[in-house]
DNA sequence: TATGAATGAGAATTCATTCAT
DNA sequence: GATGAATGAATTCTCATTCAT
């Protein structure tokens, strides 16, 4: 009630926003190639503010990245080996020029920052370890694991080449597009039991 | 008679380490995290010399992107569908902490310079399109090409995760054991007449 | 309750103190003998205040000739034929080692910036031509006007040798010593009507 | 005999042929305007023949400096008063985009060197003084040294004038355009006993 | 809470100069 | 005598970060 009516005065708010904004930024562009001053233009807040909230370029990366988990988490919980490929299809659709931020190419980047190696690393480790799972074979199977990783790998490349654009057909395929082949790729990779 | 002990003083071996240094931190690190100290450091050399040889950053990425696309289509010239999956596996277990520099690495780095991007896409585009007439089918069937950009796609991923290290049993896997998995693969998404 | 005794913390001041630096370095040294460095360094302030107010070296420059300009044109608007003397002397006589900046000796500086010199030359031309025209002859007489640009000349060849330094007793004549000549100099070159 | 053809192998020329090139540069652009190499390329050369034979760039410019001076004295040896105007239109008009080097202009050059610096003071000081002695008044009449001292920098102001640029009809005017306005201006100023 | 001013470190690039052939 | 390779210092510019209001 006290708020002016133009400017937004709430902290949460100003941090979620500078949150979505750096992680469109950092997952497009990457982390040395995105400047702070970057973000807070597009997110429309003063520079100064990223310290304030997240302490420090890196923190924010961190920030970023621990975000995205945990999306990533949430919207891949326990999926069935038969509907592995239609969660792939569907974090690959999702990119695109102006679309919201993707989880995935985050993981692909590095800040050079330890703690967020980690935390990366472990993110795409546990990824494979519950894809070898949902095989049903045994999880401490080379084979299986090493086919799980393949499979994480594939869907990593595919979302990359999407990002980087001027690749038609997979540039502009749609969700049920990508499926079909996707839902080759995970049964010769992964059969199952 | 030969060469001197201490100091060399021959600009063709100078600009051809400065190249291969160049290559492989542009692969590794990624365009802007990587400085031309680094460069020039790492290659023993005076930084200076890199603005001789290759005018500016730009310029030296740019060398770096021809010579990966060089070597690339010497290596991958006309490849029978049946051997796709050794040619990956190939490209993807020189990807170490020591090697030679990886030409697959330096295609997914852009440097915002758009002459140099236009080549990294062309590149990629071709390579797509010449998995996708190897099949046999219609040059131009989207159907084909799209499942060719996934196995591209594919092979990325597992470089690029190769490279981000600590994904066991990937991060080690040799040639032969990558090789299994890969066979499966393309044949799944390219499966020929 | 008044002003921070120890560190200034004002945007329009700290801008015009740059600028006003600027123009003596740029005027006494020329464009490329100063280095952004010096006129910080002088100014008290930091170096990547020029950037933040000035985008670039080239910028700075072109601001402090526009407000050379300006200050030009407001000081002398519309002189009589029988005063030009007077506005030289003046104009001269406050060239010394401490003094305030020259706006005269900037309009003798390139940066090689195009735009930059295109004003320099627009103001130069304009000057000679309302030179002329104070004469009440035609403006458009050639005679005329190549004898004004004359007297300019020898004004800015005044305010330069005395910039130079050591030559006595230009180097030290007061508005008043320096009047005398000029006006036979002026009543010579640009006889009126 | 046992040079080849082609290529100069002749000190001497090689010498001037780079003082040449230096006055023109240093008199068109400046000294710090002027790189060592800009000099060398546009006469031919390699840049480390400039540290043969002047040591340094300040050594290259005082050559050229004192190159400038002794033509200047020997172009304008005995000048009686009723030929000032002719010789300071003879200067003025050889300025132009691909004349020769000017003498003159250099005299307005400082390189921050000092006894360079003091070569051109010296050489100013005494032009004005032979100027202010072809009167035929006192050599030590301060009145008259003014006088003769505002000559000469009228006459240096008029070569600056032209060498800018875009300042018709001044840019182009020949000799004769030139004397006629130039002879008023030393009358005026220098009325002879 | 938010803003804009100010700073210092580091980046790319230029350039005079020295060295080896 | 002449050339091209190599170097180190300096310059402009960018950027994360801190400070004052």
């Amino acid at each position: 009630m006290t708020a002016p009516p133009g400017r937004r005065r709430d902290s949460a708010k100003t941090r979620a926003l500078l949150l979505q904004t750096a992680r469109r930024r950092f997952a497009r562009d990457g982390y040395s190639a995105t400047t702070l001053r970057d973000i807070a233009d597009e997110a429309g807040v003063n520079v100064a503010l990223i310290g304030r909230y997240f302490e420090s370029k890196e923190g924010l990366f961190e920030a970023c990245l621990t975000a995205a988990v945990d999306e990533l988490r949430r919207e891949t919980g326990e999926v069935p080996l038969a509907e592995v490929h239609l969660v792939i299809a569907d974090q690959a659709a999702r990119i695109g020029p102006e679309g919201p931020p993707s989880q995935l190419l985050l993981l692909l980047r590095s800040s050079g920052d330890e703690r967020a190696d980690e935390i990366r690393r472990g993110v795409l480790r546990t990824s494979a370890e519950r894809l070898a799972a949902a095989t049903g074979n045994s999880p401490a199977d080379p084979g299986t694991l090493l086919r799980a990783q393949m499979v994480l790998a594939a869907s990593l490349g595919i979302v990359l080449l999407r990002s980087v654009g001027a690749m038609e057909p997979l540039q502009s395929a749609d969700r049920d597009a990508l499926a079909a082949p996707l839902r080759d790729l995970v049964a010769a990779l992964l059969p199952g039991r």
